[in-house]
RNA sequence: GCGAGGGUGGCGGAAUUGGUAGACGCACUAGACUUAGGAUCUAGCGCCUUUGGUGUGGGGGUUCGACUCCCCCCUCUCGCACCA
């Protein structure tokens, strides 16, 4: 007979248990209106190679979560696929002279295999690639709905341009001025591009965040500020010697519009040019706007440009006073912004003070608070704040917040101004002169326009018979066979458009396509996404709190509008896992600090992996990852082993629990339904498997040290903190937990096991340790009885020696008793 | 600058409503078993001048009692960044 192992075997273990998943499919769901659902998500990856460490730590929360849900009961939708189209692919096909495709399907055959080594429960059969024609011919569906609605629409725009690369650069791919990739300068560009209209939805995607309570703050916070409302007004300045087109700027302070002693405009502003015609300005505002233009595009973020301006010869007429204000044009003023237009009041904003001391322009102060006189002379920053109106004519004596309405409904009467909401959220431009993309269902016609594709020649597919190229140009604009059309309209020849989506699309939709994947008769199956949506728990890196998360928001309110969704927001639960770190820092080729997960699963085995990630660290907050610790997760999981083979003959026998226990005994029977208390609530709570772990640890710790005691302890018991364990192990380390449930002949599978109940009656402590304090200091503890009365526990305290000592010879003013936990005497 | 979240042993991290600070794990120390130990088991482990004192970034306050509540300050991380 051999002797009996110290180690579990991970590597037979593992492949085991996955093979039964995957050919039980033990995981696949369907719709079933009689059962409650439960959808868990986590963020689909990009296929960019091999999983990483991010990879590890958010699909095991996930997993765990899923796992746990579905043993209490639920019917749990836990899908997997791929964020398939991107550069990455592109520049990898340019390199090997190939196809994206290729690099793509390949990666994501060996990150499926990855994935599967960890034993996630997904149901594999709801898989998506978004680069498959059968996912985004639907996009284009909706691209062509949301178009025939007028939420998407064409317009020109300034980007950032390649001439080498012949492409598009998003702001963060523009180094110093300079392309990411060939490192040559770039130019700015009008191209003519697709917008989605979300900023119709800004108000709703606004206010909808306070509906949102399942979501971190933090992620709020971060959307609330970048949609960025901002109330005020709008008011129309005459320009002097121009009496049809006004000058319309937006401020939200209109109740300092007297104090207005300029205006600026931003440099790109089309009528600064008209401006200074005939002015003698020509020049200089001429070489401003080149300079301003150069310096903010070498501008890095983080960088403020020192405020400067030049006077462009114009005039314009504050509505309020007749005053004639010089019109300048300002490096500060963003053309992105309201109208890219203010009207300039140096005592009440910062910016307009700094500008007015270096070009010794007038400060006129309207608003006095309450304490303080200014006196525009003396004044050495802007007063910014609210107070009374002065030298403000019939507003004069007006409160700040009054003034501003006072002000604003003056201008509405006489026409030149209305209230105004602005939001710093744009319209979101999803073209791209990239091959491995979406290709935009659109057909230009010469005659005709901009006409979209009949919907039953979608999809629109991207053609297989091509290759990338060392040019970076996308194959698509150059390929007749592709873009040769005729319009649906005339007839006539046309050229579909060749520019792709933003990859940003796909991912704003999958979440609902995961609840029928199949569907053919169209892009949502009703009965299916009104079963599943919203997804119950969304998880994911906080790096997408503000692009994706947006997006997928703006989706689920267009998809509703549509009529395909009846629900207003995706993600009803939020979590934002922290990142991965080593050595203090987040993990990265460049610094050299990454750690494979692959070579850590072939060393310790999936479960352990497992362990460690979520036992390191609470999951909102960052990992530090330590290979000691995971080796610490293993040791653990062979005690449990060991244990197990110890008691292995009798747990065989199934020994039920008897109905009097020995000391020993019980206390392990009252550790055991403890320890179920803090698990189920720590899971089911906030996640804190850390604390979970620990608390079962706990248990093994105590498991261990009675079958070592010299007392006989009762099988039963043994056999209930074994099987515990086992099952509250279940959802974070599954294989070696189903694997030693069938060693002790326990019937079915963990997987499908019903999570455990506590005992209330078997959790109490009938004896506590009684904390005895002098003056709030702790001087002595003694054992009790739970529930003992105050008086005894009074008697016992002062009868204490330790506690005597520090009482000697001095006056007891008064005892506290906490019940259950302390005493303390006040000397 | 604005916004959000942190700061607890050598390290990762625990501490219902204010009620035993440091659970659990790592590292470390000593011992046991051993040809061997990077296996396993047992014990110890905040700091100090150790019958005691002191201790949760610093300072003050409330309280019988504060990691926890209030005020001021320091510091770190993340996000946004001339938004009129």
């Amino acid at each position: 007979m051999a002797a009996p192992s110290t180690h579990y075997d991970f590597q037979t273990i593992e492949q085991k248990w996955q093979e039964l998943w995957r050919s039980e499919k033990t995981f696949k769901v369907e719709t079933d209106l009689d059962k409650e659902k439960y959808y868990l998500l986590e963020m689909f990856p990009y296929p960019s190679g091999r999983i990483h460490m991010g990879h590890v730590r958010n699909y095991t929360i996930g997993d765990v979560v899923a796992r746990f849900k579905r043993m209490q009961g639920y019917n749990v939708l836990h899908p997997m696929g791929w964020d398939a189209f991107g550069l990455p692919a592109e520049n990898a096909a340019i390199k090997n002279n190939s196809h994206p495709a290729k690099w793509t399907h390949e990666n994501i055959d060996y990150m499926r295999d990855q994935l599967q080594q960890m034993g996630l429960s997904y149901d594999w059969d709801r898989e998506i690639a978004t680069c498959d024609d059968d996912y985004y011919r639907w996009e284009q569906q909706f691209f062509i709905e949301l178009f025939e609605k007028g939420l998407i629409y064409q317009k020109i725009t300034t980007v950032n341009w390649c001439e080498t690369c012949q492409t598009v650069l998003a702001r963060e791919q523009v180094i110093d001025g300079c392309c990411w990739r060939c490192d040559q300068g770039v130019t700015p560009r009008e191209m003519n591009g697709w917008f989605f209209k979300i900023t119709d939805y800004a108000e709703e995607l606004l206010s909808h965040c306070d509906e949102l309570s399942g979501w971190p703050d933090k992620v709020l916070t971060m959307q609330r500020n970048w949609i960025g409302k901002s109330v005020g007004a709008e008011i129309d300045f005459k320009v002097e010697g121009q009496s049809d087109e006004p000058l319309t700027i937006f401020t939200t302070r209109p109740d300092t519009i007297f104090g207005a002693t300029f205006m600026s405009l931003a440099p790109e502003h089309p009528l600064v040019a008209e401006l200074c015609r005939g002015t003698g300005q020509e020049e200089a505002v001429a070489d401003f706007v080149s300079r301003t233009t150069i310096a903010k595009q070498r501008q890095k973020a983080g960088d403020e440009l020192d405020k400067e301006g030049v006077f462009t010869g114009g005039y314009a007429i504050n509505p309020f006073t007749n005053e004639k204000l010089p019109i300048y044009t300002a490096n500060f003023v963003l053309m992105e912004y309201g109208s890219g237009a203010v009207m300039a009041v140096p005592a009440h904003d910062q910016r307009d003070f700094e500008f007015a001391k270096k070009y010794g322009i007038d400060i006129k102060v309207v608003i006095q608070p309450e304490k303080k006189k200014f006196v525009a002379s003396e004044m050495e920053q802007a007063h910014e704040g609210p107070g009374m109106l002065v030298d403000s004519g019939e507003f004069s004596g007006l409160s700040s917040g009054k003034a501003k309405k006072a002000i604003i409904a003056h201008a509405s009467k006489e026409n030149f101004g209305k209230r105004q909401v602005t939001y710093r959220l744009r319209d979101w431009g999803v073209s791209r002169q990239r091959f491995w993309g979406t290709p935009i269902p659109m057909i230009h016609c010469p005659t005709c326009g901009a006409v979209p594709v009949p919907k039953e020649d979608l999809p629109i597919s991207l053609p297989v018979d091509v290759t990338c190229d060392a040019s970076g140009k996308s194959p698509l604009h150059d390929l007749e066979s592709f873009y040769a059309t005729s319009c649906p309209k005339c007839g006539g020849e046309a050229r579909r458009e060749t520019d792709t989506l933003d990859t940003f699309v796909e991912s704003s939709w999958y979440y609902a396509r995961y609840t029928c994947p199949d569907y053919t008769d169209g892009p949502l199956n009703r009965e299916d996404v009104n079963y599943w949506l919203p997804v119950d728990h969304y998880i994911g890196g906080v790096e997408h709190a503000i692009l994706h998360l947006l997006y997928a928001r703006f989706f689920t309110k267009i998809l509703r509008d549509l009529g395909y969704l009846t629900i207003d927001e995706p993600f009803a639960n939020l979590l934002t896992q922290g990142m991965v770190i080593k050595d203090g820092t987040k993990m990265s080729k460049s610094k050299g600090n990454v750690v494979d997960p692959a070579g850590l699963i072939k060393e310790y085995g999936a479960d352990t992996v497992r362990l460690f990630s979520l036992f390191a660290a609470p999951p909102e907050r960052d990992l530090e990852w330590n290979d000691k610790g995971v080796e610490g997760c293993y040791r653990f999981l062979n005690r449990v082993f060991r244990l197990i083979q110890d008691h292995l003959p009798a747990l065989q026998q199934n020994p039920a629990l008897p109905a009097s226990l020995g000391k020993t005994g019980s206390k392990l029977h009252r550790k055991t339904h403890q320890t179920i208390k803090k698990v189920t609530s720590d899971i089911s709570g906030n996640f804190h498997f850390n604390t979970a772990i620990s608390a079962i640890m706990e248990l093994q710790n105590q498991l261990a040290s009675a079958s070592s005691s010299p007392e006989e302890v009762e099988d039963g018991v043994i056999l209930e903190a074994i099987k515990s364990i086992l099952i509250l192990l279940a959802p974070m380390v599954p294989h070696f937990c189903e694997e030693m449930w069938e060693l002790c002949g326990q019937p079915g599978q963990l997987a499908q096991a019903p999570w455990p109940e506590f005992d209330p009656e078997a959790a109490k402590d009938n004896e506590i340790t009684l904390v005895i304090q002098v003056n709030g200091k702790v001087r002595s503890r003694l054992q009790v009885a739970a529930g003992i009365a105050d008086d005894e526990i009074k008697a016992m305290a002062m009868a204490d020696d330790k506690v005597q000592k520090f009482m000697a010879g001095k006056e007891i003013r008064k005892v506290i008793v906490v019940k259950n936990k302390l005493v303390n005497i006040v000397v």
